[in-house]
RNA sequence: GCGCCCGUAGCUCAGCUGGAUAGAGCGCCUGGCUACGAACCAGGAGGCCGGGGGUUCGAAUCCCUCCGGGCGCACCA
């Protein structure tokens, strides 16, 4: 509606005199935005004014010669000048009885557009380090980086939705021992856990599964792999310098290899508990990427070779460096230490440079807030190997503060006990946490409130909208208990008949719908969806306060049945894309 | 100190690339079930859009500055 609208002003802008409107002055944009009060139409724009800036002329009078200008179209009623010279447009009952047609035909496409043109999009989120379950904050992610996703996806694009996994590195190291010293408790051993291990709960379960796998295999005397270690938490002294010693002391104990398979059976334990956890959220990937992977195919090995080949790398104290500051960063970044071990950054590079040559047009990143000092360096390694600066985005979320009742909740992930997504998902369900996560745009703080999630009362906007979905369900369900038909072509026929403020209300704002997916998607916002699916359930409730929709009149039941329906497509469209289930009942 | 985010009704937040009298939910006050589900609806009170400058026909929105809050500033991952 909004582009036909665009295209018959483009037309009109086409047609005016080049002594009224000079060429120069008609690249201005066409804008066209919805209204927000009935009073001035359907749509409105503010094109005179802007070419009466340009030309130094009176917006009202150049509104008046692009009105003369403007081709007639069935869908507009009414066009008028209103204000400093805003161009306002009524649409016919006949545009609107068409678009709610197309809501009851197309169903569940309904909304969809090709806006995206099928480009490539690659979205990363969560990517939390495999080294224990998902808690409150990768869940708000989760939830954001699936429905901005499917927004994508909506509106046309080809999501590639991706989970890199951090399975490199010291902290794999130090998760295969904490698995380790789990089995040889479970062996009988006694000793006091190391402070820098991991002390999660899920590693006991490892610990398990490694004793079915390897038996006493791999049971060492705790007397024997302690023994001579430095102490753990010295006084003013380096934690890390015991838990280092400790995993010299395993590797030297039980071999290479079993170390290794033990950091296997860790791993894979927690990554397949990851992906059942974000299964069940509802939240899939189409690749899980390891990190490990980069190092073992020389890809980390290649793209230094690459960035060295162009020039951006120096070396300075015995490491490499890569010259970040060429591209605005605020100091250069190490890739290579001084002892030889590559940093993580090295393996970012090698990931981007992969991605860049996997072919995508637009590369989609989801971080933590408190990664926003890692842009700028990502950004100029992108730009070095030769990656255009305009598809790399970073979207960053807020943190999560989780409450109970409007008591703050204790997060400690040292001792513990956070809260895992898991445990929230329990007691809050997928439904409603899916929605509060998404409810705030992602650069606003979250406050979780776990009381009000499962509170089933009006101040849970998650049954709001349910509710009005299931309504529908129960209207047609009625319907059929009274022995009475419904004819939706009869329905349609007769929508022009509705004239209620109520129902005028109803089917604008769901002819609203595939406008709010583009601008969602274009924002990454999904936070207005949950908005705009409030409005209508808003607008739905009222009318069915207001008015009957199983009345005597065959035609006007029929019309207003098809609105109910078409309600009820949109809501449920708009639902799934935020990963939030539809009742039929409640 | 530097960088990013936030500051809008009592509370939690929307407000699209500047647009026509600033919106919603909760809370508070009044009402509404012998008709399709009251997990609902109708009405009301409540706002120098953090302060001050600037750009513009027009600023909550853009620019500058100050104030207040959050988060970052590793040869860690």
């Amino acid at each position: 509606m909004k582009t036909l609208i665009e295209a018959l002003l483009k037309r009109a802008l086409d047609a005016l005199p080049e002594e009224l409107v000079p060429t120069a002055s008609r690249a201005v944009g066409i804008e066209v935005q919805g209204t927000r009060d009935a009073q001035h139409g359907d749509f409105a724009s503010n094109l005179a004014m802007r070419l009466g800036k340009a030309t130094r002329r009176n917006p009202r009078k150049v509104a008046e010669a692009l009105l003369a200008a403007l081709p007639k179209d069935g869908a507009i009623a009414k066009v008028e000048i209103a204000g400093a010279g805003f161009i306002n447009f009524f649409l016919s009952a006949d545009a609107y009885s068409e678009e709610i047609g197309k809501v009851l035909a197309q169903g569940e496409a309904y909304g969809r557009s090709d806006l995206g043109a099928g480009r490539r999009v690659q979205v990363e989120f969560v990517s939390a380090n495999p080294t224990g379950p998902l808690h409150v904050a990768h869940g708000r992610h989760a939830a954001f980086g699936a429905s901005v996703s499917n927004l994508l996806e909506a509106v046309g694009y080809a999501v590639h939705r991706e989970y890199y996994i951090n399975d490199a590195g010291r902290q794999m190291d130090i998760l295969a021992l904490s698995a380790w010293l789990r089995y040889l408790e479970r062996c009988g051993e006694r000793f006091t856990f190391p402070s820098n291990a991991y002390v999660g709960e899920y590693l006991i379960a490892v610990g398990e599964q490694l004793f079915a796998a390897e038996g006493m295999d791999l049971r060492r005397p705790a007397a024997q792999v302690f023994e001579g270690l430095p102490p753990d938490e010295p006084q003013g002294g380096d934690k890390d310098v015991y838990i280092d010693a400790l995993m010299s002391r395993a590797r030297v104990l039980i071999g290479e290899a079993a170390f290794q398979r033990v950091l296997r059976t860790a791993l894979d334990g927690i990554v397949g508990d990851i992906r059942e956890d974000l299964g069940e959220f509802g939240v899939t990937f189409d690749c899980w990427f390891s990190e490990r992977s980069l190092s073992d195919s020389g890809a980390i090995d290649r793209s230094i070779e690459v960035l060295k080949h162009s020039g951006h790398t120096y070396s300075k104290d015995g490491a490499l460096w890569f010259k970040s500051t060429d591209f605005g960063d605020e100091k250069d970044r190490v890739m290579v230490r001084e002892n030889g071990v590559k940093t993580y950054f090295a393996s970012d590079i090698a990931y981007v440079l992969n991605k860049l040559e996997r072919g995508y047009e637009h590369l989609l990143y989801i971080w933590g807030a408190d990664h926003h000092g890692y842009i700028t360096r990502l950004r100029a390694a992108l730009i070095a190997l030769k990656g255009q600066p305009e598809r790399f985005e970073v979207l960053l979320v807020q943190i999560v503060s989780l409450f109970r009742g409007g008591e703050k909740a204790k997060m400690s992930k040292r001792s513990g006990d956070y809260v895992t997504l898991r445990d929230l998902r329990k007691e809050v369900g997928n439904d409603a946490a899916r929605l509060f996560y998404v409810m705030r745009s992602n650069d606003q703080h979250l406050d979780f409130d776990m009381e009000l999630a499962k509170s089933r009362s009006n101040e849970n906007p998650v049954y709001y909208i349910q509710y009005a979905h299931a309504r529908v369900s129960s209207v047609m369900r009625q319907l059929k208990d009274r022995g009475l038909a419904h004819d939706l072509s009869h329905g349609i026929a007769w929508l022009g008949n509705l004239k209620e403020p109520q129902e005028q209300q109803l089917i604008k704002r769901i002819c609203a719908y595939p406008e709010v997916l583009k601008v969602g998607a274009a924002q990454r916002a999904p936070h207005s969806l949950v908005y705009y699916l409030r409005d209508l359930a808003n607008d739905f409730h009222t009318y069915y306060s207001a008015h009957q929709f199983i009345v005597e009149d065959a035609g006007a039941r029929d019309a207003r049945l098809d609105l109910a329906l078409a309600t009820q497509i949109v809501i449920r469209n708009g639902l799934k894309l935020l990963g939030v289930s539809a009742p039929e009942t409640m």
